[in-house]
DNA sequence: GTCTATACACAGATAGAC
DNA sequence: GTCTATCTGTGTATAGAC
């Protein structure tokens, strides 16, 4: 059940038409736009990709974003709000500090192996000297919530005896975001996914198998 | 002296003049260019970008490189090159498999601090996507060299019995790698180049400290 | 080899009609 | 809200003089 944990803001390119509640255009487009910095980056995409996506002209995006900032900002901030309501829905999910680590992880997998996409912000990570600073903040406060919510994850796995190895959390939090993004990014780079799982499985064997000194 | 180890490819922005021993054009493009993409991503610069930096115009860019896919594909075999380069001689530097991972792991952490650029098969990975299909296949030879170069480190590491935790040197292999490459990654996005050293002291302490089971 | 000049496509962005 | 039309800047790339 928690393998199978999906982040709730998949894009629905199946569903262009009308069958959908009506989403807002707004959300289509940052719909769009999410899925376009994560494949292509923030820098490889334009306006005119958006509105090709979804059936209308890029003078149109204007009207709900202003500028690329405008949009890059609030993409991001999206991503990073869905992912923390993803995280908070995990928490409440399971008190087992591996499901929940498993749960985490299993959120980069479907990303990168169901959606073929990278982090969002591991992608604007590598170009953030060319994104305005709207975005860089949101790229910032995403990598510390993401360490917090494991730190916490972790702090109570240490609590009750799960997790015998970690003595300092924020090292192992950060350990485990960085091993994540990049798995993906090797995953990605050698075409082959399968070296995200080496990973992952690994990470998650040292994590809890490892003796305490 | 192995934790001061450098890459041999730095790029000299400090001796712009003629009191360098005569490097060519060539080399001096790709190594504006090379940083450019470390810094800035693929689609985050333009020629005239390399052309200002040494004082050209972008039109003679053209002449050394006809499109930027051949300067892509070039600049990023360069990078392989002089990083095997450098793997060759850490090798050769020391039989102890700790200071040959420390060794790796100093590679990119002087990239990222003192060189202030991330990795460039990192960055490219990012947005493979939009890249030609030439800079792909460099960006996965990366990749495949890595980890090949840390599997052969690692399988003499359990040959002399410094390493006891490694069962599958594949799976370390692309552990340490990612960890680097994530590391590297979470640092920039966060500002922070304190995670990259976290992530690379607890990921030591774990490969060499672990117990076999 | 490097230059000027230029071609051409595309980028983000705005104005104003509907 | 979306359109057409347009502006302005920038991108890669080429031609031909020097």
């Amino acid at each position: 059940m928690i393998e199978t944990a999906k982040l709730p803001f998949t894009l629905d390119t199946s569903m262009p038409d009308s069958s959908n509640p009506k989403k807002s255009k707004s959300e289509e487009i940052l719909s769009v736009a999410q899925d376009l910095v994560q494949t292509k980056g923030y820098n490889g995409f334009s306006y005119r990709d958006i509105a090709a996506a979804i059936g209308i002209k890029s003078a149109s995006i204007h009207y709900h974003f202003p500028t690329k900032g405008d949009l890059g900002r609030d993409v991001t901030a999206r991503y990073s709000d869905a992912f923390a309501q993803a995280l908070q829905a995990l928490l409440e999910s399971t008190d087992s500090t591996h499901e929940r680590i498993e749960g985490y992880a299993a959120l980069f997998r479907t990303t990168l192996v169901e959606q073929n996409r990278l982090c969002m912000c591991g992608v604007l990570a590598g170009e953030v000297e060319t994104v305005p600073d709207d975005v860089k903040v949101e790229v910032a406060r995403f990598f510390e919530a993401q360490t917090l919510w494991l730190e916490s994850v972790l702090q109570a796995g240490i609590d009750n005896g799960e997790i015998l190895s970690c003595k300092d959390t924020k090292t192992w939090a950060v350990t485990i975001l960085s091993s994540l993004e990049g798995g993906m990014l090797v995953a990605r780079g050698s075409g082959d996914s399968k070296h995200f799982d080496l990973v992952k499985e690994n990470l998650l064997k040292v994590l809890f198998e490892a003796t305490p000194q």
